[in-house]
DNA sequence: CCGTCAACAGTTTTT
DNA sequence: CTGTTGACGG
């Protein structure tokens, strides 16, 4: 209960909360189920450290999951605390890590303005070495390699280490012991870090460097960790390093929520806590706060089955609750249907207020497609998170590309996507031979392309273009130390006329001027003390380095508009630590979910109950689970059952449903009740062959108004071909000019 | 050097 | 199905 005399940040904690939040010196462990109220005891627990004990904010040091977590965490301890808590860290273990890498890079090899390469970049890298090495990208899958690599640095394996240890019979082994070497050689040559060096480089720094060490554990003397379920050993090691000479540390986390095991993680960490911090307080939240009895029956059931976990139970006080629905349908078209409208009858009556309470969780990315089709095509707003993130769009790579080489003129992976964008006249020849000239003279791409009339087998444009290029990264780079980001950036798009250029290339272009202007006003609003969150060292880097990092370092998540009305689309993995009204489960197959493969490997499956464990807990009032009896994947169709996790569940919680009259609805859809609707699936067409020829098929004519299920609306140019084989050429007004092909193409008339 | 077309592989989850 | 890569011709 709460007493009148409580400070504000312990007002109405229960006595568990209390006791982690009160706890001052020594290692804790808090075991937090889902919705127990976690973030609250961490938050009310930094600012008794303040407020009670007297410590300073700077020597605190907080670690969480999402910037997202970390801007959220320091928003709440300001108004707990009436002040914001200045000089205290709080961020992820990568943008800790790039802190500290940005102080220090000197002590390790590295340019203090060091570019961070995301997995597309490195993914680059490790192609260029794969063929200088002679490991056949072909037959050696990059991506395989460089998952390869990603987890020996996650669990702190250098390259020397690496070799070391391949025994010479597994070939995969062979080749990454070839290509891991020369890759951290060249990410150390164009002063680049790739993700996992984030986190290996800052323990490698730290226990190289003694008196850094010291200063930091001096400095820190109070660290928390969330989400310590899913700490690797890189990470354990940094928190180790840290905390592990005073042992004030408070680790926070759910053995029940650990999901990411494939990256690394090591449910271990959190199970052996106590081990590794000998005399660790530990302390059980099992009250859980958001979810009615009934979606927390399951919750708990489902967990249940797991061997390997520390065990508890939720308990809630609410009693009752809407009973979870289970939703049987045909196909993920279908599916999609189901959800779409389930969510308008429930705005339609009173229960659902708004877009916002509604998310649709899925297994997999792909299964986003057929669900954005359905919100579409019945016009409800919705936000993805994942599928294609705005920071890794073509043009936005691009002009980030231009941006990196701007900050760190050694950065060859930015300055090879770029010097022939827009269009110099450089071309692979030209660009091979700048290589081997470089590499004799030991210069940097950018400082040879200075001096390319020096290069004898250059031809004249070539060179001009490589001149130019150089000159205008150079005078950028001059201009970087003073400017602020945002008119840097608007300078550079002017000089480069790239929307001008991009316009050019037509409708689609547009699309991505518009990204591009999307960007630079992100740019010119954007204050490093407010998204580094580390005020102290923002007068040591430029802005354009600091910008450049929370680039690299934003998770899809924290672009999440929580004030947007729309219902939020997303992966399982991603809703870890959010919470939803209204929660839907989608895609409850066997075999993707778990997918298919999780039986080869032994803790696989668990894991995968752990996250169907994660979504369910998401809900707060409401969760619907569905699952399609067939559903399209990559291309081929699949038959599944029911997910066997939902044998678990007992069947007095659940509601079932099929969608009604499913077969016939999806004939009667080939003709739909509008006038004109038209939509064939290419498995129906297997059977019947003669839909080209179907009487009551629409016919399209030029200049006619289509409507596309993806592509929006849009005029007929041309209309080709004859039978199952008619093409029509539309020009949308969103997506530009497009060829489809009748049969494929779920075309409508569009109607005034 | 650059644009166009055919072949091809891909789907597990992410900082 | 869709986006990316390789071969070819201008």
């Amino acid at each position: 209960m709460p007493e009148a005399s409580s400070p504000p940040h312990l007002e109405s904690l229960n006595p568990e909360q209390r006791q982690a939040t009160e706890h001052f010196e020594g290692p804790l462990l808090v075991l937090a189920g889902a919705g127990s109220g976690k973030t609250r005891v961490l938050t009310a627990r930094v600012c008794n450290l303040i407020h009670e004990q007297g410590i300073l904010p700077n020597q605190i040091l907080a670690v969480t999951f999402t910037n997202k977590a970390a801007g959220e965490m320091r928003d709440r301890i300001s108004g707990l605390l009436g002040r914001e808590p200045a000089g205290m860290w709080i961020g992820t273990f990568h943008a800790v890590g790039a802190r500290l890498l940005r102080r220090h890079a000197n002590h390790i090899g590295w340019e203090k303005s060091f570019s961070i390469f995301d997995a597309d970049q490195s993914l680059r890298l490790v192609k260029n070495v794969q063929e200088s090495v002679g490991v056949d990208p072909k037959q050696w899958n990059p991506k395989a390699i460089r998952a390869e690599i990603s987890n020996a640095k996650n669990d702190l394996i250098n390259p020397g280490m690496f070799e070391d240890n391949t025994t010479g019979f597994d070939l995969v082994q062979k080749n990454v012991a070839r290509v891991y070497p020369e890759y951290q050689r060249l990410l150390e040559q164009q002063s680049a870090f790739d993700f996992d060096d984030l986190l290996m480089k800052p323990v490698e720094l730290l226990e190289k460097n003694k008196d850094l060490l010291t200063r930091y554990r001096e400095q820190f003397s109070f660290v928390l960790v969330d989400e310590y379920q899913d700490t690797n050993k890189a990470q354990f090691r940094f928190v180790e390093l840290i905390a592990g000479g005073h042992g004030n540390l408070m680790v926070v986390g759910d053995d029940d929520q650990s999901i990411y095991g494939w990256r690394g993680a090591d449910i271990r960490n959190i199970l052996d806590f106590e081990q590794a911090f000998p005399g660790a307080r530990v302390v059980r939240l099992e009250q859980n706060y958001r979810s009615t009895k009934t979606i927390l029956d399951a919750a708990n059931h489902v967990i249940a089955q797991n061997v390997n976990r520390k065990g508890k139970t939720l308990l809630t006080e609410r009693i009752g609750g809407e009973a979870i629905t289970l939703m049987e349908s045909l196909d993920e078209n279908d599916e999609a249907r189901w959800i779409t409208n389930d969510i308008e009858r429930r705005l339609g009556g009173a229960s659902l207020s708004s877009y916002r309470s509604v998310a649709v969780l899925y297994r997999t990315n792909a299964q986003a497609r057929a669900l954005e089709d359905g919100f579409r095509s019945k016009r409800i707003p919705y936000q993805v998170v994942g599928a294609v993130r705005f920071y890794e769009r073509r043009e936005i790579q691009d002009v980030l590309a231009y941006l990196r080489l701007i900050s760190n003129p050694r950065d060859q992976i930015a300055f090879e996507r770029v010097v022939n964008y827009p269009r110099r006249g450089v071309g692979l020849t030209t660009l091979e031979h700048l290589r081997q000239w470089a590499r004799k003279q030991g210069l940097s791409l950018l400082e040879a392309a200075e001096q390319a009339d020096q290069i004898s087998d250059l031809r004249a444009s070539g060179a001009r273009g490589l001149r130019q290029f150089a000159k205008l990264v150079r005078d950028f780079s001059i201009r970087a130390s003073q400017a602020r980001v945002g008119e840097l950036l608007k300078e550079l798009i002017e000089d480069m006329g790239l929307i001008r250029h991009l316009c050019d290339e037509g409708p689609e272009g547009e699309d991505r001027g518009r990204n591009v202007s999307e960007l630079i006003a992100g740019a010119v609003d954007f204050e490093a003390e407010r998204a580094v969150g580390f005020e102290d060292d923002v007068d040591s880097f430029t802005d354009l380095d600091l910008f450049l990092q929370v680039v690299a370092l934003d998770a899809d998540v924290d672009r999440l508009d929580p004030g947007a009305d729309a219902v939020t689309l997303m992966t399982l993995h991603n809703a870890k630590g959010l919470e939803f009204p209204v929660v839907f489960i989608a895609g409850m197959e066997e075999g993707l979910f778990p997918l298919g493969r999780a039986y080869d490997e032994p803790g696989a499956l668990e894991e995968e109950r752990r996250l169907f464990y994660v979504g369910i807990t998401r809900a707060v009032e409401t969760l619907s689970i569905s699952w399609a009896r067939q559903r399209r994947r990559a291309g081929d169709f699949t038959h599944n059952g029911l997910s066997s996790f939902m044998e678990a569940v007992p069947s007095n919680l659940l509601e079932e449903q099929k969608t009604e009259r499913a077969g016939f609805l999806s004939r009667a859809n080939l003709h739909g009740r509008r006038p004109g609707r038209y939509e064939v699936r290419d498995s129906y067409s297997e059977a019947g062959s003669e839909y080209g020829m179907d009487q009551d098929a629409p016919r399209f004519v030029q200049g006619e108004r289509v409507l596309h299920e993806t592509f929006g609306s849009g005029a007929i140019v041309e209309v080709s071909g004859f039978g199952r084989d008619v093409r029509v050429t539309v020009d949308f007004e969103e997506v530009g000019r497009k060829r489809l092909l009748l049969r494929y193409a779920s075309l409508e008339k569009d109607w005034p």
